[in-house]
DNA sequence: CGAATGATCGGCT
DNA sequence: GCCGATCATTCGA
């Protein structure tokens, strides 16, 4: 297993990281509690060209001054009050590129992650979703601006010794996105096809 | 200073 | 499967 280095993040090609995101393990270490999960899902959000992307034509305030540093920095923020959204920074300082995580699949730590989430059960009710796979991995806004090569939270490629091997990738439009215009039927959502652990999945 | 908005979740039918 | 609560952030006055 190695962790994803800053040169992966740094790349110029946001969609490519996102499909390669997928597959690889994230994990989390707060207080000593190691939980990971693989990434089954993803979304990208190509900066200032995307209407739907906090950086849309530009716009920097401080919330996303995060997205317009350097690639291999989490953002997270805070959607609908409370649900805590983690996306990592792609591309070189100055563009805002950014990959949304919306689900992953449980690996290390469940039963940290159950009890995050004051669940008893193992289910796709666990970490199927962006709010709640940050709230069962322990991401939350104090996070935002971390390096993603530091100790508390990365991500690691860990090739085949995971319960994933030869999956297929499908891309469909993105969650969420109701804008007219040609970037809300951008393909721009990848997931692991046949995961019981997608988000779509009910 | 007030109002609108949203990259959603969970509970109920 | 559908419906609506919920609140930080943003933008306009």
């Amino acid at each position: 297993m190695s962790k994803l280095s800053a040169d992966f993040y740094q790349r110029d090609d946001v969609l490519l990281i996102s499909r390669e995101l997928l597959g690889t393990v994230l994990c989390t270490q707060f207080s000593g509690n190691l939980t990971s999960g693989i990434i089954v899902e993803t979304e990208a959000y190509a900066g200032v060209t995307d209407k739907a992307s906090h950086a849309y034509a530009g716009k920097c305030t401080k919330r996303t001054e995060i997205m317009y540093t350097k690639g291999g920095t989490a953002y997270v923020y805070l959607c609908y009050g409370i649900h805590h959204m983690f996306n990592v920074v792609t591309n070189v300082e100055g563009v805002p590129h950014a990959v949304l995580i919306r689900s992953v699949q449980p690996l290390d730590g469940i039963d940290i992650m159950l009890q995050r989430r004051n669940l008893k059960n193992i289910s796709n009710r666990l970490t199927a979703g962006p709010g709640i796979l940050s709230q069962a991995m322990g991401i939350s806004v104090h996070i935002s601006g971390q390096s993603l090569l530091d100790k508390q939270i990365w991500i690691e490629n860990r090739e085949n010794n995971i319960p994933l091997k030869d999956f297929k990738i499908i891309s469909s439009p993105r969650v969420g996105v109701k804008y007219d215009g040609k970037d809300a039927n951008n393909p721009w959502c990848f997931q692991v096809k046949n995961s019981s652990w997608v988000s779509s999945a009910s």
